[in-house]
RNA sequence: CGGGAUAUAGCUCAGCUUGGCAGAGCACUAGCAUGGGGUGCUAGGGGUCGCAGGUUCAAUUCCUGUUAUCCCGACCA
């Protein structure tokens, strides 16, 4: 393509909405422009980044046996009240009326389309299992977009969904599936982590989340310092031991903490340490208020408090609330003498000895209390974040935290969906099943973006080869001098005849410019006619290295073809 | 959804405190020079100062409302 003929709107100065490295360079290099909050253009560069990745992602499934299909965007909301997840998805579901005042939904995910096609369409085991996917555009209304394409409000997703007979084969497929993800995102150049994930109320043990390394990460993955183990934090399970102290039980006491409220200030206060502290907060579980305890330096993990309870949702409750029920400030919350509301704690909290706890008395604490003597919990449960340090839960090494952006999801779901939509096949024996099934996502779009936020230095971005919008960036020093134009238009065809994927700069620019957008755009390799055309000699430079070499005409071709597959 | 900030040319931003014809750099157009790392000079084009209302002889500037965008947090099958 010659660049006087494409779109490829290079800024100067980066827009000052974008504020992570992947969200600046691309929209600097010209790869895509904003429209609203989280929705975005993708320009031709980023179009044929956005296609690279597609068909990485394409080959793989299809090497899986998955075959594609393409399922609406735009559907009727019939089929998400029979799934039920009409009136639980909420506002994030993008909602619409026809003409006729229908409702309809913007696809934010496809499990009701793809279950309502395959009822209708597969119902013998002969026929199964069977994987189907689609590359198309979602819609979600997040409550904050964020980080360009990181968190957009429609972006561009892989999703496909397996149907089984049995639970084998659904295991036979997730771990065919789980290697086409890695295969994927290894093709992508991108320094990933499987991770263990919550698999929520949908059941199913297992459920991956493929995370890409970044600082910039929502995700933090607790990972083990010598083994694989990694696991989302919220996943990871505690499997320490807490030792009780042999100290001789101290009576209770009530002391006055004058304006002591958070962990920090009532330990240095009372000079004890955090593990001597026994945090106490109020949770509204659905529609009732539970009191969760741990120590002082743990942290409640809201996801296996969800999970040990069933709930649907779990959330800190308000300031109000809490002296609505407790009728207490929320710094002097304590578990002594609590009727109102039921109790779980943190199995750790069993072992504190002589602890300190709110006395629900603003400005008072107890000390030397201890669990079983002076307050009840009614469980103990697995109910805290893990800790940098915490022994891995797979027995081997310590954990160490990582931040991750997740690019992509496998899961089992079971029948949550079969069944609720009525999707079933007969067996051998000619009786009824619900299909079990499996899903599995990829943020096409979100990866996009990841591997920009992996690949860049200071002059702009870095593509890795197989992804890279082209191949080669050849630029002719000064179009106006004509051996350069001259030879740098037969590279260009002739390279085009070579199968190579090629931008040539044919512009009237400066020399600065080309090669400060070039080095912006950041293909991976540059050839350069300059000075030396007349000899037919170029140079040519690898993006990543800065590394250049002298190449003559003759050998360019050959040249080109082993450094691309050396980087 | 809670807290904070911003909105003036394609981009980055001044001007507003103290109301009086709309500004700079970059980008864009034309010309001349230049031609190996965002070149120089000259001459131009481009804005309903987010939108609506109010105060005023007069509002980009003051007041009220509203919308959009960004940040922090909560949320995220």
């Amino acid at each position: 393509m010659k660049q006087s003929m494409t779109l490829i709107p290079t800024l100067r100065e980066i827009p000052a909405d974008a504020e992570v490295k992947s969200h600046q360079l691309l929209l600097k290099a010209g790869f895509m422009r904003q429209n609203a909050s989280g929705v975005y253009s993708f320009l031709p560069l980023g179009k044929r980044v956005l296609q690279k990745v597609e068909n990485i992602v394409r080959e793989e499934m299809d090497g899986a046996d998955a075959v594609e299909l393409l399922m609406p965007a735009l559907q009727q909301a019939e089929l998400w009240q029979e799934s039920g997840r009409w009136y639980t998805y909420g506002p994030e579901l993008m909602r619409l009326r026809d003409r006729n005042d229908r409702e309809f939904a913007l696809g934010a995910t496809h499990e009701e389309v793809i279950t309502s096609l395959v009822r209708d369409e597969v119902k013998s085991y002969k026929k199964l299992p069977l994987t189907l996917y689609q590359i198309q555009t979602k819609f979600r209304d997040e409550k904050r977009p964020r980080f360009g394409l990181l968190r957009g409000r429609e972006f561009i997703m892989k999703d496909a969904y397996s149907f089984h007979s049995s639970k084998e084969s659904l295991d036979e497929v997730y771990k065919k599936l789980f290697q086409a993800y890695s295969n994927v995102f290894s093709r992508c150049g991108l320094n990933f982590r499987a991770v263990i994930a919550d698999s929520g109320a949908m059941g199913g043990k297992d459920t991956h989340e493929f995370m890409v390394l970044s600082d910039i990460g929502e995700d933090t993955i607790a990972y083990s310092d010598t083994s694989n183990y990694a696991a989302n934090i919220e996943m990871a399970p505690i499997v320490m031991e807490y030792k009780r102290s042999s100290e001789a039980l101290k009576e209770m006491d009530k002391v006055k903490t004058e304006n002591q409220k958070t962990i920090e200030e009532v330990a240095g206060f009372l000079e004890v340490s955090h593990e001597n502290l026994i945090k106490s907060l109020l949770f509204k579980v659905d529609d009732q208020y539970v009191l969760v305890l741990v120590r002082g330096d743990h942290e409640v993990n809201d996801v296996k408090l969800k999970n040990l309870l069933e709930a649907g949702s779990v959330e800190l409750a308000s300031a109000e609330e809490t002296k609505t029920v407790l009728s207490c400030p929320v710094g002097s919350l304590g578990p002594v003498s609590v009727t109102e509301v039921r109790i779980v704690a943190d199995h750790a909290v069993e072992a504190v000895v002589n602890g300190v706890c709110g006395a629900n008395e603003e400005h008072y604490h107890f000390i030397n209390v201890n669990p079983g003597r002076d307050f009840n919990v009614e469980q103990y449960a697995d109910l805290r974040f893990i800790k940098e340090g915490d022994p891995s839960p797979d027995g081997s090494g310590t954990i160490v935290f990582a931040k991750g952006i997740e690019v992509g999801h496998v899961f089992k779901l079971g029948t949550r969906y079969s069944e609720a939509m009525n999707a079933t096949y007969l067996d051998e024996n000619g009786k009824s099943q619900p299909m079990i099934m499996g899903c599995y996502g990829i943020g096409v779009s979100r990866t996009v973006a990841a591997v920009a936020e992996q690949y860049n230095d200071e002059n702009g971005l870095v593509w890795p080869a197989n992804i890279a919008p082209y191949q080669l960036h050849l630029i002719a020093v000064n179009m106006k001098d004509e051996t350069q134009a001259q030879l740098a238009n037969e590279l260009y065809k002739e390279l085009q005849g070579e199968r190579f994927e090629i931008l040539f700069d044919d512009r009237q620019e400066r020399p600065g410019v080309k090669f400060a957008d070039s080095d912006l755009i950041g293909l991976p390799l540059r050839i350069t006619v300059g000075k030396k055309a007349s000899e037919g000699i170029v140079e040519v430079k690898v993006r990543k290295t800065g590394e250049v070499t002298e190449v003559n005409r003759s050998e360019l071709a050959g040249t080109l073809a082993s450094m691309l597959k050396s980087i």
